[in-house]
DNA sequence: AAAGGTAATGAGTTATGCTAACAAACATGC
DNA sequence: GCATGTTTGTTAGCATAACTCATTACCTTT
């Protein structure tokens, strides 16, 4: 069932011909992911976190530290959006603010010791949502997400 | 539920409770889902349809039909909200409501052929963006992402 | 020094889900 | 046959979290 692959990283799109397996794919992929995104809102570690937050946490734990405009970039929002979450995180002490060195306009958004916590509690409960899903997968089907989800990742990136 | 995990953990059984691995992939794919789903609200084929309404249509196209009661189940929505749903789509004329044949309480949705009309331009429209995007992936990620695709639209339904 | 661009923010609006309460139709007890 | 409880869909009201537009502070270029 997997073993035709079609070329998809020719670098010219010489025709906006895909094929209909990778229509499928993008199709299912849609959709799985905008009802994922439902069932992940009710998945939350602290109630008073949203989603959106909890992936700011994230990246900030990934990258260290960033500006709030580049974190509206790499969530996909817009900046105002963005000053509304750090607000948030920053008065319930899950980062800090401070002042740019080179730029005062900007702003540097570090996550403080009880963010680390709270990821820490936050991965212990994903762990358990996740073993209770995995079971309805066996082990192949989870070996083919378990490979994808760095490419997701990716993805979501581009 | 962790005793129901298939067998997960496969060459280090000395893990904590979840393998590193797959926590790794949980915390990947969770961000990941957040953030297309964001994203993919804005690659809307009709700006006066929101992700749910495409969602549901695409339901309606793969079962034929169903009550609004079946309907939310399947989007993880309560019934209200799929009441709403369900209206705002007739009123624009993409599903039919019509009595059910044994119960009179239930209704059944059908799409209508503006609906077919529209779920066509909506894959070419998703094709383009696929192709856009898997210019940005190689063969190999790409083929992880297929094979992945109808496992994660499994795991939105579990 | 002035003009224009960029970062963050404030205010108000919109979208989209929820819960609670309700009406109609069914199912089951006597 | 009728009363009682259950299921289905709906209505109303509310909460959240995003957006857009406008404003302020600061940098950059001329």
């Amino acid at each position: 069932m997997l073993t035709n692959m079609p070329e998809l990283s020719r670098p010219q799109p010489d025709g906006p011909e895909v094929p209909p397996d990778d229509a499928a794919a993008v199709n299912a992929l849609r959709s799985a992911v905008m009802r994922l995104s439902r069932r992940l809102k009710h998945q939350r570690v602290d109630e008073s976190l949203s989603p959106t937050e909890m992936s700011v946490l994230g990246t900030l734990a990934r990258c260290g530290h960033a500006t709030p405009g580049e974190l509206a970039r790499k969530e996909h929002v817009q900046p105002p959006s963005m000053t509304r979450i750090v607000a948030m995180l920053e008065a319930k002490g899950l980062v800090r603010l401070e002042a740019h060195a080179d730029d005062r306009r900007q702003k540097v958004v570090t996550q403080t010791e009880q963010a680390e916590a709270m990821l820490e509690e936050s991965r212990r409960k994903r762990n358990a949502w996740l073993a209770e899903l995995a079971s309805g997968l066996d082990e192949d089907e989870w070996a083919k997400v378990r490979a994808a989800a760095p490419v997701l990742e990716k993805l979501a990136q581009l």
